[in-house]
DNA sequence: TGAATATATGAAAATACTTTCAGCAATCAA
DNA sequence: TTGATTGCTGAAAGTATTTTCATATATTCA
């Protein structure tokens, strides 16, 4: 089934300003935090990781996917069908989940079905949705 | 300070084969659920609203801010010092930011600082924090 | 073997996102 | 009041993502 591409934003290009660490004129109550501050801080390797991993439920489409595969597994064709979705886009978009190791799959015949195979992924997933259905 | 206009994506092009619900020709086995399971799919609004809010974390930046913001309270000056970003890119990811809500400001003199205002979203960095840890 | 089905893929088109740039408004200090 | 600082904003530039289209591969069936 060959390799993947997906989700290249998330590199932060080299950036420049890094000599100035304060505001012009240093104001004293930060500042004496920014060096304790700045060990903290989410490195930029890791937040490009978590970027990449939210970016990937951060479509409809997707989160539509993967919605319907948490219930059963399922073959492309099926899924492009009760999404309303085309049946190339619906494989566009599994090569990006399995890419990331959202979903596995299984041929049988000329089917491929897929799976969920990472719970931690729908876990996060209902967070969310329970969490949209407190606050509107 | 003003309105905004954070995220247009997440929102699906009306569809266009909603005619055909299986494959041609339909296979029996997954035939007798798709019933079923078309009334449990994710619903096209509720997963906008879902992808919108994992797409604001998608952002490395935007996750760096956050995670500066979860320490302490900062003015954009100094987030902007810390994270090596530039001011005005800075500003626009809090305005992002601001619109869903996600953090909160306090005008301080010419300062304006921002906090995190939703405990949730933290919760949620964290466990993918973690699960990243994990399996890498 | 040949036709039909199921899926995958690359490239292009359409769309969306992020940053930079230029300029503006508010605040502060001298 | 003038000049410097802080932050906000719209538009443009640069980049990324998603879908569609055309085509390719593998499988099944007649």
């Amino acid at each position: 089934m060959g390799s993947a591409t997906p989700l290249k934003k998330n590199i932060i290009a080299s950036q420049n300003n890094q000599n100035n660490l304060t505001c012009h004129p240093p104001h004293p109550i930060e500042n004496e935090n920014l060096g304790e501050l700045l060990k903290q801080i989410l490195p930029v390797s890791k937040a490009q990781r978590m970027a990449e991993f939210f970016s990937l439920l951060g479509d409809p489409n997707r989160l539509r996917i993967l919605s319907v595969l948490a219930q059963q597994e399922l073959c492309v064709c099926d899924l492009a069908a009760s999404l309303d979705m085309s049946e190339s886009a619906v494989s566009h978009q599994l090569r990006t989940l399995r890419a990331m190791r959202l979903v596995s799959y299984q041929k049988r015949g000329r089917k491929v079905f897929y799976r969920l195979q990472d719970n931690h992924v729908f876990a996060l997933y209902q967070s969310v949705a329970e969490h949209l259905d407190e606050i509107d």
